[in-house]
RNA sequence: CGGGGUGUGGCGCAGCUUGGUAGCGCGCCUGCUUUGGGAGCAGGAGGUCCUCGGUUCGAAUCCGGGCACCCCGACCA
């Protein structure tokens, strides 16, 4: 093996966050720094993490009727151009390439920032008829956006999504398609990654440059930071316009298609690093944790080697034939006390230790990882103990976040108070808001901005002045500091 | 793009003020003893001191120019 620091995390969590932050990810092993500056390289158990998220949305995609396709890295500079919105949105993070084969190229190409105009130039020749639509399509890339500002997982110049395009007859369709998936990405953010999410719809100045509309997920970060966790957009007409992509109706006329794109990324990672990690490392919800079960044998002497062996095997392939991603730590060139803190730099939820005194005793030792609370198990429940307290790892860690949320979330009707509670506190506020754009302006000096307008009592509650100007509001919304 | 910081064995750093044999901790290799919360002892390997130029008998150290990376702020999943 290669050489590893695995010491736990240097710094503490309450007093620098973000230095916290790369230091767990960077000694957990998820991810490491390259020559490319705010490139990373994905290591392989922070690799093994974003497999695991790939695999649930894959499948949830194709349970609703999505198939997954591939197009092309590059893409015409032209073609940028072609949606006003869309070209104002993405030009200054654009990466070019003007050269190929050593030859100046005739038009300059862009590396996907996002793949909306390949795919409708694309779709201009697949779509002829009502009877082509939906389309419904999803590929998994990478994706670059030339960012000043860095941080791995959560902003780096390349990285890993999935996109969702799909075209529809009308806009109610587009607006389903876009609302099935949001409500796809919460029950999985929520049950997988166990972090409870806010969901909305963003403001026109928050909004996907060239959508008509965007639902958002937004998360609170264990510094009171919010996060957006993944968008779902109504493009409207916008993009069939610019692309000339056109389908005859049923009664002959000729249509622009309604379309819709979403996606989540491997800023997922970085969300499950920051709302449940502590000053020991990570702590992963079990149903993400590429290892849920890490096995420590303890043995002295050769001899009590022998002895355990054939007792850590069964208790293994007991937790295997019940599904659980298990893993034995065999390696005799560290102490078992130098295993038990590497793993829970690791985060792996449930940690058993097994030496002679528990092989003698019938038993095996359970550390879980979210409370470090430990305990005597017997041999005969060992299965159904881990299942039950993967569980409630899971359950825990979620309630924890939830709490934290909770704690830090307020609403304000005063702009001292919400001044107060931003500075102070950080964490999500609720107030009555106008959306004029010099309240937005005045929002963003407080560093802050419109997180999400709340789905459904957004906007049917009954509505103060606006928290900023005192003009009437337009709806009630969540606003807080954010990444 | 503004502000700050750093560049010295794999990693973290000291040395620089006041030029003169390149050092410490961790890690790595070998051996013995160890192993229920980050093992001990002994021996060993490993460095064009970011780069280019200048000053000097002599530069990691002083002077000048580059470059790179990291961190903090406005844009962004």
């Amino acid at each position: 093996m290669a050489t590893q620091t695995t010491d736990a995390t240097g710094e503490r969590r309450e007093d620098d966050f973000s230095a916290w932050y790369i230091d767990t990810v960077l000694k957990s092993q998820l991810a490491d720094y390259t020559a490319v500056r705010g490139s990373m390289v994905i290591r392989p158990y922070g690799y093994a993490i974003w497999e695991r998220i790939q695999a649930h949305v894959d499948k949830e995609l194709k349970a609703t009727g999505h198939q997954n396709a591939y197009f092309p890295l590059f893409i015409p500079l032209s073609f940028i151009h072609k949606e006003a919105e869309h070209v104002e949105g993405f030009a200054p993070q654009l990466a070019v390439v003007t050269h190929g084969g050593g030859e100046e190229l005739t038009e300059p190409l862009v590396v996907r920032p996002t793949s909306e105009t390949i795919i409708y130039d694309m779709l201009s020749k697949w779509i002829e008829s009502y009877r082509d639509l939906p389309v419904l399509l999803n590929q998994w890339a990478n994706v670059v956006r030339w960012e000043i500002r860095t941080r791995p997982f959560l902003r780096t110049a390349e990285f890993l999504w999935q996109e969702g395009h799909t075209a529809h007859e009308t806009f109610e369709e587009a607006d389903t398609e876009a609302r099935l998936i949001l409500d796809l990405y919460v029950r999985f953010i929520e049950e997988e990654l166990a972090i409870p999410v806010l969901q909305g719809r963003k403001t026109e100045s928050e909004k996907f440059a060239g959508a008509l509309y965007t639902y958002t997920m937004e998360a609170l970060m264990g510094d009171a930071k919010a996060l957006q966790m993944g968008t779902s957009h109504n493009l409207g007409q916008n993009f069939s316009k610019a692309f000339d992509v056109t389908f005859l109706d049923r009664d002959g006329s000729r249509e622009f298609p309604w379309s819709t794109s979403w996606a989540v990324t491997t800023r997922l990672v970085g969300a499950i690093v920051m709302v449940h990690g502590d000053d020991k490392g990570l702590r992963l919800p079990p149903r993400i944790a590429p290892t849920q079960v890490v096995i420590i044998p303890i043995w002295r002497k050769e001899e009590d080697r022998d002895k355990i062996e054939p007792y850590v095997a069964e208790v293994q392939h007991d937790l295997l034939e019940a599904d659980i991603r298990v893993h034995v730590d065999w390696r005799d060139q560290v102490t078992p006390g130098f295993k038990f803190n590497d793993w829970e730099l690791r985060g792996v939820p449930l940690r058993i230790e097994i030496g002679p005194r528990d092989v003698e005793n019938a038993q095996a030792v359970f550390v879980r990882r979210d409370s470090r609370e430990k305990r005597p198990v017997d041999r005969e429940s060992i299965r159904a103990s881990a299942l039950e307290c993967l569980d409630s790892v899971q359950q825990s860690l979620f309630e924890q976040a939830k709490r934290y949320r909770e704690v830090h979330t307020a609403s304000a009707n005063s702009w001292e108070t919400l001044a107060r509670l931003l500075e102070d506190r950080g964490g999500f506020v609720w107030v009555d808001w106008c959306d004029s754009q010099p309240c937005t302006q005045k929002l963003a000096a407080e560093k802050a901005t419109v997180r999400a307008i709340p789905l459904e009592e957004g906007e049917a509650i009954p509505l103060g002045p606006c928290i900023c100007c005192g003009e009437a509001a337009k709806f009630r919304c969540v606003v807080a500091r954010s990444y």
